[in-house]
DNA sequence: TTGACATGAAACCATTAGGTTTCCTATAAA
DNA sequence: TTTATAGGAAACCTAATGGTTTCATGTCAA
């Protein structure tokens, strides 16, 4: 799960397509793979990626693999982009850094 | 400069060190590519995908080009990972959002 | 005005990425 | 206990990516 396999896993849309399904709930391979205009190989394939990003957990039922959103995984990419928000969003950037001081 | 040209641009390691340095002010060509094991075209080739993505500004000065960073670029960046960002910390979500409605 | 320097441009190369087809395996249901 | 269903796996294809080398161009300075 290193820092480049999330922005890997982010960088193309059909996978953050998915993210934002899985958002919804878990779904098995069958119910995303129905939502696109793809093989369900093609499928399978960039759910490994967003697997081995992190950012989603895999689970077996029955015959069915269920897919579940795994947000926290996010995280890194919130803390890269915050060292840039402060060039354009001070005033966010200061309440951010308040409630991180205050989770601490 | 396409929500996903701007994915694009930033899923690279070596684009998001570039935009890093970039942070600390204006460079040319010959400044950031001293700074990388690679040739000057291939870093030629990844300051034009950062500009495609509209995360950095070129201009000419003398026979110099200088590169700057454009952090406003990162706003869809950042408006796509708020939507995820609601299931991870509640809390600072809850302060982003009473920052744009005071914003409006 | 000639030479050095900063960069652009084009051709090329190997690897990765995103997709397909085909076939195999495991589980559930008749 | 067959049969249908959900998915895995491997081989393959094309295009995009990240890099190189070579050569051309524009601009500054002697």
């Amino acid at each position: 799960m290193s820092e480049q396999m999330i922005f890997r896993a982010i960088s193309d849309p059909t996978r953050r397509s998915i993210m934002t399904m899985l958002a919804s709930g878990e779904h098995s391979l069958g119910e995303i793979a129905s939502q696109y205009e793809m093989t369900r190989p093609a499928v399978t394939k960039h759910l490994k990626i967003l697997e081995e990003g992190g950012l989603i957990h895999i689970r077996a039922h029955g015959r069915q693999r269920l897919h579940a959103l795994q947000p926290d995984a996010l995280r890194p990419v919130s803390d890269w982009l915050g060292f840039f928000s402060q060039f354009w969003d001070e005033k966010l950037e200061t309440l951010k850094q308040a409630v991180e001081a205050d989770d601490a």
